[in-house]
DNA sequence: AAAATAGGGTCAGAAAATCTGAGCCTAATA
DNA sequence: TATTAGGCTCAGATTTTCTGACCCTATTTT
């Protein structure tokens, strides 16, 4: 027996915060981009809640890192209290600002497809404000402070609009583009995310024929169709976020072939949705708009 | 509807931490007692947290602050959060160094009954560590990592000593004390948080006469028992506290009139003891002592 | 009525925490 | 043999948090 060294502190929220994102993902990288910081400040707060416990969390090898026993056995109790507090939060801020709506979606949609449409909500329901926040992955549904969100894919929630793809670009270049095939000799602009949309357009619309797009990628899909405006290439659009321009006819659509893609664009909530509530207002104005 | 500025941020965990204990307690001051940090500091923390929601949730009075509707909505979620944080904490704790036994208790207990007779602990189970902490009040139960406390009073455990009160002195000094009205013509050592010792005490010894002791006060019982040592004055003693110095003889107790105080030691711990784990080995032990 | 007390607010400066970014390391994969 | 994924470390920068001194207001006490 021995007298260890007084005053034990409490251990720091922050660090047992990020264990925990740690000890849930899997890793220290996938914690850092839940919480939005770098990995090393999760390595730095795993190490420190260490040395304050005096025992390893983490057994860490070179492929990454693995639960120890005693990591195990805390993780689900840390986890129930952190969704108890993420809980607790969610509401003390729809509380605080009921008329305040948080939506979190993809940044093209958000640009493309929400931005545009707000004025009408706006005319529609005076009283709600909308928080609009892009990120490029859904986050973690439990923590995060968002009512609604709208992402392409998943399992969760309901359909608002289907995702179908074909090329588009402005109406001078057009005309260069009798047949699919065509599209060798002119320049295909992508997104980083959706590179694969090329390859799944051009399977359905010349399946006898490999396709490698020529051009450059962009890592936001505004940008790539900014450039399809300026005629600087053909762009693999996706029908809710070029249709306004399609219908304004600064892009055209030059080939028949459409590809209806599996991933529709949904929405979910997390919470409960009260009828007349502000988020559920919101969700059927979104619903009628898809 | 307006679209509010971007990228809602997650309540930053320690202002939430310190809104939740200034409501629970009822005031800035006894928040910052529990967390160990000033006033200003759960003021700043509680602005910071209104600022983000854009709602207050205290009124400012200058008598103090009372919950807004918002405030007392919220706190019983967040205050089970908090709770259930503690204990995931504390298990956390108590797996990865199962051998510490956290103990808690006044700063005299600690100086002058306990850390004397650790050693006896220590031979009789080797293999534990005993963590001892001082404090003038007993923490948060269900928040901070103790397994034992140790207080005066209080309704929770069960009593490890008798509190007995009555007057102690060197020995030299004793000879100048016949009756207890000679204690109004020397010099009474008092302890701050004990200061009524003497008022409880006197009206036992001499009911008929009022009684208010001349001479310091310190603010640690064991200072003033280092004093009363050298021979500097009468001391309030407290049975359990003084013991070891009655059984050397470097202090002598000058008349036969002993009081016993309902505020008995107590000792409680917040857990459920495990039979033979460290704890209640400890537990066992300060039983057997007391 | 005046003084003392209790509880908060505010501010500047200081201290501590946290974060980043670059470079290093290891094991698995190509 | 590269390359990649995942982590580690460290120094320096940044941000958060804390303190301590002061002010303010309403009770309570004298």
């Amino acid at each position: 027996m021995s007298v260890a060294p007084p005053r034990p502190k409490l251990l720091p929220l922050n660090a047992l915060r990020a264990f925990e994102a740690a000890a849930r993902l899997g890793g220290f990288s996938s914690a850092a981009i839940e919480l939005g910081v770098s990995a090393g400040a999760i390595s730095a707060h795993v190490k420190a809640l260490e040395e304050d416990l005096g025992a390893p969390l983490f057994d860490r090898n070179a492929r990454g890192v693995a639960l120890t026993a005693l990591g195990q056995k805390v993780l689900p109790d840390l986890t129930s209290a952190f969704d108890m507090m993420g809980q607790a939060t969610q509401t003390l801020r729809t509380e605080a600002r009921p008329q305040v709506v948080h939506i979190v979606t993809l940044p093209s949609i958000a640009q493309l497809w929400l931005s545009p449409r707000l004025p009408e909500l706006r005319l529609a329901e005076p009283e709600i404000e909308v928080s609009l926040t892009a990120e490029e992955a859904p986050p973690n549904l439990k923590r995060a402070p968002y009512d609604i969100y709208l992402f392409f894919g998943g399992d969760l929630g309901e359909t608002v609009s289907d995702n179908v793809i074909f090329p588009v670009c402005a109406p001078t270049l057009a005309k260069r583009l009798k047949t699919p095939e065509d599209l060798s000799s002119v320049t295909c602009l992508s997104d980083s995310t959706w590179f694969n949309d090329w390859q799944q357009w051009t399977y359905a619309a010349m399946p006898e024929q490999g396709f490698a797009p020529k051009g450059p990628v962009f890592s936001l899909y505004a940008l790539a169709v900014e450039e399809a405006l300026n005629g600087a290439g053909v762009l693999m659009g996706h029908s809710a976020l070029v249709e306004p321009h399609l219908k304004s006819g600064r892009l055209v659509a030059p080939f028949e072939t459409k590809v209806t893609l599996p991933d529709t664009l949904n929405l979910w909530c997390p919470r409960p949705l009260h009828p007349r509530s502000p988020v559920e207002r919101v969700v059927r104005w979104l619903k009628g708009i898809g």
